[in-house]
Order: C-alpha cells, then sequence, then structure tokens
DNA sequence: AACGCGCGTTCTACATAGTGGAACACATCG
DNA sequence: CGATGTGTTCCACTATGTAGAACGCGCGTT
C-alpha cells in the first residue's frame, strides 16, 4: 500500500525549508512555508532536533539546521571515492590555472557539485556545494551526457521538453564534445560566466563526474580557452585513469553478460 | 500524547548507519543494524530516495548516503556566521603555525567540530567534521566550559558523572584557563596529540566556539607553546570582536530586562 | 494596568498512515 | 535444479501521526 512514508518526506521538506531560508525561523513561519499544521511542524521539528539535524535557540525558540547533517556529510563524500580521488589534481588544476575548479558528480537526472576550489580572483563565479543541476545545460553537465547512454540521454531530454530546434542544437554541440573530449561554455547558465568541463569514466567506461573550471568571459581568450581545455582534459583523464577506467571499451560497453 | 515522531528518528538512525558504514549497504544490513524489519526499512529507504537523501545503485540495489545532505549543510554553515567570520583568521592561524586549525562550536552539552583548515605536516591529528564532543575533553572542549555560566557547568558535570577527585582536577584546570585565556592539554582525547585553544564569544559575552591548534606532543616544546597560546588567543579575539563582543560586562552578563 | 495579538506548546478525538510478518520474485550458488 | 540469500510487495491490525482547538506566555498597544 505505502510505498513510502509522508512524515519523513515533510520532515525533508522542513530541512529544505530551513536551508533556503537565510536566518533562523518559528515553527508558524516553517508551518506557513510547507503548509502544514503547527503542530505538526512543531512535533517533526521536536523529533529532528532530538537527532540534531535541527536545533532551537533556547532562548528565542527559533529553529536553524544542526550539527547532526555535518556529521552525515562527511559519510556523503566518504561513500564517494571518487571526490577523494579528483582531489589532488583538482587542487593542481586549480594551481595551473589560478580559476575556480569544480567537481560534478552525475546524480541520476542531475549533476551535483561536491568539490569546490576557489579561484584567489576578486569577482568569482561561486558554484553552490550539492544543488542539483540539469545535464544538458552548462559544460559540466553536457561534458557528462554527451558520454551516456543514447537511451538515457532520450529519458533526460524527454524530461527537459525542449523545442525541435533545441534538440538539434544540444546534439551537434554534444557531437563536438565527444570529438574534443571537452566541453566549453559562455553564459549559458549565468550570464558574463564561462566554464570548460571534461568528463570523468569510472571502471566500466560509464561518465560519472565532470572536472570544471569556472571562469569569466573577460578573462577567457582563445589562448587560454585551448590552454585550459588541455589542462582539464589532462586532470579528468588522470582521475579516470585512478578510477581503473580504460581507453578500450569506452564505445559499445555495458553488453549484459 | 505523541510529542515526537518514530518514523522520523527511526530514519535518522538509517541515516547514521549509512555514514557510519565505509560503504554500500543493503536493505538487510540496515534492517540488522538499526533492528527494524526490512520492509520498514525499504520503505523509510523510499521515502530517503525519493529526497535525495539517500541514492541506491540501480545495479546492485545498494545504498549509499546522497547528494541532497550537501544542499542542507551548505545552510548549516550559512547558518552559522561564525563560520564566516573566523574562517580568515583560521587561515592567517594556519599559516603563522603550519599545524591543524579547527573552529568547535558548542552544540548544547557539547562541541562540534565545523571547521578545519589541515595542516602540510605528513603525520596530521585530523579531527571529523561534524561529530560531536564532549565539552568537558580536550582543550577545545575545555575552552569554552571554563567560560560557561557555573550552573550550566554543573549540569554538564552531572551528565559526564566524574568521580570527586577528576571533578577537582578539572575546576582547577578550568580556573587557569579563565586565568590564562587559552587551554592545552596533551593527548587527552588521542594519546600522542597535543592542542591549543581559545574561546570565541558572542556579543552577549557567551562562550560559543573555540579556535584551536592540533599539533602533536612530539612537536611541541615550551617555546612553541608559549607561542601558539598567543597565536590562538588573537585568533579568537579577533574572532569575538567581530561577532561584537566586548571585554567589559563578560562577568555578570544575562541579566534579564 | 489591562488588553489583545502573536507566538510556541499541549491536548484530544479521530482515522489515517505506518507497521512487520508472511508471501513473492529473482538472483546466485552448491 | 533445489536451497538459500537477496530486495520487494501484500495485507490486516493498531499504533502512530494528524490537525483543530485550547492553553499559556511575552510584548507592544491602548
Amino acid at each position: 500500500m505505502a510505498q513510502h512514508i509522508q512524515s519523513i518526506e515533510r520532515a525533508a521538506g522542513v530541512l529544505e525549508a530551513l536551508a533556503d531560508a537565510d536566518g533562523p525561523m518559528g515553527v508558524t513561519e516553517i508551518a506557513r512555508r510547507v503548509n502544514l499544521g503547527k503542530s505538526t511542524v512543531h512535533r517533526i521539528l521536536a523529533s529532528l532536533t532530538r537527532v540534531r539535524f535541527v536545533r532551537m535557540d533556547p532562548a528565542t525558540h527559533q529553529y536553524t539546521l544542526g550539527y547532526g547533517l555535518l556529521q552525515l556529510t562527511s559519510g556523503v563524500l566518504r561513500g564517494s571515492e571518487v571526490s577523494m580521488i579528483a582531489l589532488p589534481h583538482l587542487r593542481d588544476l586549480r594551481r595551473k590555472t589560478r580559476e575556480t575548479v569544480t567537481l560534478n558528480l552525475r546524480d541520476n537526472h542531475h549533476r551535483v557539485v561536491v568539490e569546490r576550489l576557489d579561484t584567489s580572483h576578486e569577482i568569482r563565479y561561486v558554484a553552490e556545494i550539492g544543488w542539483p543541476l540539469p545535464l544538458h545545460v552548462g559544460a559540466g553537465g553536457k561534458a557528462i551526457l554527451a558520454f551516456m547512454d543514447e537511451a538515457e540521454v532520450l529519458d533526460i531530454l524527454e524530461d527537459a521538453n525542449l523545442s525541435a530546434t533545441q534538440v538539434r542544437k544540444l546534439n551537434s554541440e554534444l557531437k563536438e564534445i565527444r570529438s574534443t573530449g571537452t566541453a566549453y561554455t559562455l553564459g549559458e547558465r549565468l550570464p558574463g560566466a564561462g566554464s570548460i568541463s571534461a568528463p570523468v569514466f569510472d571502471h566500466e567506461g560509464a561518465a560519472i563526474a565532470s572536472v570544471n573550471v569556472l571562469s569569466l568571459e573577460a578573462r577567457l581568450n582563445a589562448g587560454t580557452v585551448r590552454n585550459f581545455r588541455r589542462l582539464v582534459r589532462a586532470a579528468a583523464m588522470a582521475v579516470s585513469g585512478e578510477l581503473g577506467w580504460q581507453p578500450i571499451g569506452t564505445r559499445n560497453r555495458r553488453i549484459n553478460a
């Protein structure tokens, strides 16, 4: 019957509401945001507090996210060995490019920024860690999308419901990404931004992540772009290599037994 | 009646189990760890997956923590302005000491490592981010404890149920910390480790955090300790200052209206 | 001072939403 | 080709969670 548990998903909703808000909130305000009764939210908060996912200022009775979540997060990263492997290469890449460098992991039909090393430039293109971004927008997504199974790509494009011409344009971009091994976009997600990405493959040859350099249109010229493409590809391939990927077998993978 | 919601706390238990485990787990194994029926755990996992707190490898049906948690965590840190304010000072401190530097925040009767900048030394004293640590053990805890309301300190010592002699020893340590403004412990939590801490005060004069230098007994001598004490205290006071703390009014605070 | 508003919290009757044992489907292995 | 291990679904039962209303409290207003 019940395939899932409402109260858990409601609790998650409360946590997200707290994450979105930029300050502490009271019970009623949270209740309004998640469209639930005060008393229900109150009990949800009580439970979340007990497990330290939320904490309450005893003086004002205002709620904030709690440190128990941090405890879990270290587990998230430990769970993905990719981060651990990639980190030194990302550091290296940042040193060479002097720009912000990120690692995106594919998460189902999305990608998620899981690591970020900031540039020292005054003007930064900041990527929020943890937020899910579409695969078909931005260099970091396309670099992954371009090397995914065709069937899956169709699924994703379906969800995105793009116009026929948009699909055509995207497909030709993906083809180019496959031939160069890197994606390069200008101001696609954020105006004025420019980014260069390359895919990371796991031991089965699946595109599971991308290494990205985030810069600004104003700082990029033909020469630097060419240089960055080379550096990004090198970093991504180094990570892929450590994950056990071998160039042969990239195409025609996933033959079931 | 029901002051809290079982299923939420059970879900939290599942998440913690996943965080503790060092690899993906199946339904039955998780069920065993949290002492619940398979079907219950299965439904919990289904809900957690929907909200991206957990993700399932479609091939093996094994579960891991999901990236939705990262999304929340950025919120945790945004919630505590202390981190933001402290970070540059921590960086500075790390540069000057060349040791691992952390920021502990008080969380009720515990403290939690929320920021960590690692030393470049080969041998490191690694502090896990997010885990709750007692206030009465280790320099980082005592630096906070020494400046808390007496009533609260009694509460905490009650929980810890120490022997009378242990309490006596602790009290004299706390007194010394109050007079020097820094705490210094050797191998108290981890053998071979040595750490130096100073408290951070908020605008009300409450000790809400501590700045810590984590080193090794083998790398510390009288001179460096004296130097580190000075540096740590300076960093902590800089943070306190930015939080609106003023030296006057540190004692006899919290007069209600 | 008394008032009323808004807040967080507690209560309670109701039934929904969650529970877990048992049954099922599907693998992998002997 | 059973036998055991998965993960998943079913179902009857009732514990568990629900939301409206009532409570208590602090604050700013009148």
